[in-house]
DNA sequence: CTGAAAGCGCTTACAG
DNA sequence: CTGAAAGCGCTTACAG
């Protein structure tokens, strides 16, 4: 475990410029800059991060808030930041809430505030206004994925809009008789995107004027499973049944695509499903979906950050917190007229 | 951004009475502790890590080194690590290579040696013999998921006896034209159980003496579209085809279902599938499987990791590391007898 | 049980 | 361009 010391020593300089040299902070004379690489290489040494953090105030290490790593959501959004942040040199420091509000709350309090990070993305997590504050008053830069956040950089796509897309899409092709599949209250409170989805559908039924049925208003946990049981139950009614469902993700559509195969339903010659995501699924169930690309949002979300941290290039590209992250619809074969009766 | 004075000044106290009252380490007496814990709390006092890792040494935080998160195995161990590592107050800083060499290579030479890390769970990494002394003469303790690492504490599922037992389970049933799907070279150096799983299917082979066709031999890289497309090529044979494929992962065994359906063939009547690895999704398409709980694996590693850290109580339970991590044959739907021809 | 002080391994004004 | 030295905010023998 080679020190600075035993490198400034090989090299015959001082600490501080083995210090400045190996950094790139200050001016180093190209000779010296060069036995120092050299004998920091033969020795092997790196500089210890928490000396270097301590000293400086920079960490390059930051950290990332997600209520889960299970979904695929997240999991995508994980992958973007992780590649878009090993090539920058910065460390990925994962906190996963689970969803509970102890460790939510214990993420806020001890771990953003006083520790190793530089930064951080949350994402899909409500701030409170006195946390937006703490965060501001310590000087951390924040850039949020999903939902809005008032005073801090945000990543998001246009929920409200998508959805109204998506229920315009079945409506236009003729269906009256229409579910929409959402996220559970509970779900909702992390996910903070239940809400805006859900308006968006209503929105699209009534300019359509097209009645919403309040029972066809359904609510599962995101997971495909949970879908699977609220469509099925919906589709297996003796009574009318829905012709078309709109669902808030991907993966819930997969739940509603296998619930109406396991009835013996066709789709979409008896039910037209269309989901949110772009989930890499989608394509071999013939999903039509809008994608909204999370490992984009998720690189999106590091390369703001660093811009804020003065890392990058302020003058590259397009600031990605300006609008709303491009969606894409993308029209497959889980989506057609609706059976005639 | 309250220090360690700020807190010892209120209390009335020393900085280092305040550091052992924090810490818990050393002797206060009670009405000091008191005092320290109401002026930290008013003042909203969170120690730097950064500096107390440079003074004690340990930083309470553990590395996790996997080569993609995209996949279920992985971000599920994942999803087990951290639940099991913030219960213990430990920070999980995460190294995803991405599966290239430049990455891993950067991962280990320097994070993983000087950084702030007290320990490493490696995930299906493959360790060079010198990459494991460097580790060992650091002194960090590691603790690997999968596969075999000598030297190193391994959390590992006995890969060749499940695909043996998969094997066996369709040859029980009569199958006699067996397809075995594995992972491409290039993931097998990351995965590194594609070969021990294909050892299994074809000892299982020989054993029943049931011949092992070549060009049966499929890989894929782990997806369900990379599976669905090799699976589909070999079921769409207008010669002879298989009635029975052992999958080297669920993932790949949905696209394999998936892949029989779109051709019209029924599962199991025409074609039995079994999977290996205990997906949600598994439940929902009727898949036969060999669970075996990735979430645990994690937070077992996590649980070995903490012993060696000297966290835990080293008689809590057995240890993970003394054989094989448990699994659990899964009898579902998608297999069956062959059909009769 | 408690405090003064050294030290963890760097970075960075400051003075040359 | 370079070095001596202070300081980052803690922890922990050491001596009471």
């Amino acid at each position: 475990m080679a020190g600075i010391k035993d490198v400034a020593e090989l090299a015959g300089v001082s600490v501080a410029t083995v210090s400045r040299a190996l950094s790139g902070n200050g001016k180093v004379s190209a000779a010296a800059k060069e036995r120092v690489q050299a004998a920091a290489e033969s020795l092997g040494y790196v500089v210890s991060y928490n000396a270097s953090s301590l000293a400086s105030g920079r960490s390059r290490n930051i950290g990332l808030v997600v209520p889960t790593v299970g979904r695929w959501f997240f999991s995508t959004v994980l992958q973007g930041a992780t590649s878009a942040l090993i090539d920058a040199g910065y460390d990925l420091t994962l906190y996963n809430t689970g969803g509970e509000q102890r460790h939510r709350d214990s993420v806020f309090s001890e771990l953003l505030l006083r520790k190793r990070l530089d930064g951080v993305i949350t994402v899909t997590l409500k701030l409170e206004p006195e946390e937006i504050e703490q965060l501001a008053s310590v000087g951390k830069p924040v850039v949020a994925i999903g939902g809005y956040i008032p005073q801090i950089d945000t990543i998001w796509v246009d929920d409200f809009n998508i959805a109204a897309l998506a229920t315009e899409h079945l409506i236009g092709l003729g269906h009256r008789e229409v579910s929409f599949l959402g996220g559970t209250e509970e779900f909702e409170v992390d996910f903070k995107l239940g809400s805006a989805r859900e308006d968006g559908f209503e929105f699209a039924m009534d300019q359509a004027e097209v009645p919403i049925r309040r029972d066809w208003l359904l609510t599962a946990d995101f997971s495909t499973a949970g879908a699977y049981q609220k469509v099925r139950n919906v589709l297996a009614s003796p009574c009318r049944r829905p012709t078309g469902i709109v669902c808030a993700s991907d993966e819930m559509a997969f739940g509603a695509i296998l619930a109406a195969r396991d009835l013996g339903l066709r789709v979409p010659e008896d039910v037209s499903v269309i989901g949110i995501d772009g989930h890499e699924l989608g394509e071999l169930l013939g999903l039509t979906t809008i994608a909204q690309d999370p490992g984009g949002q998720g690189a999106a979300a590091v390369g703001k950050l660093l811009t804020l941290l003065g890392e990058t290039d302020p003058a590259s590209g397009p600031d990605p917190t300006a609008g709303f992250f491009p969606t894409e619809f993308t029209s497959r074969s889980s989506t057609g007229a609706p059976p005639r009766t």
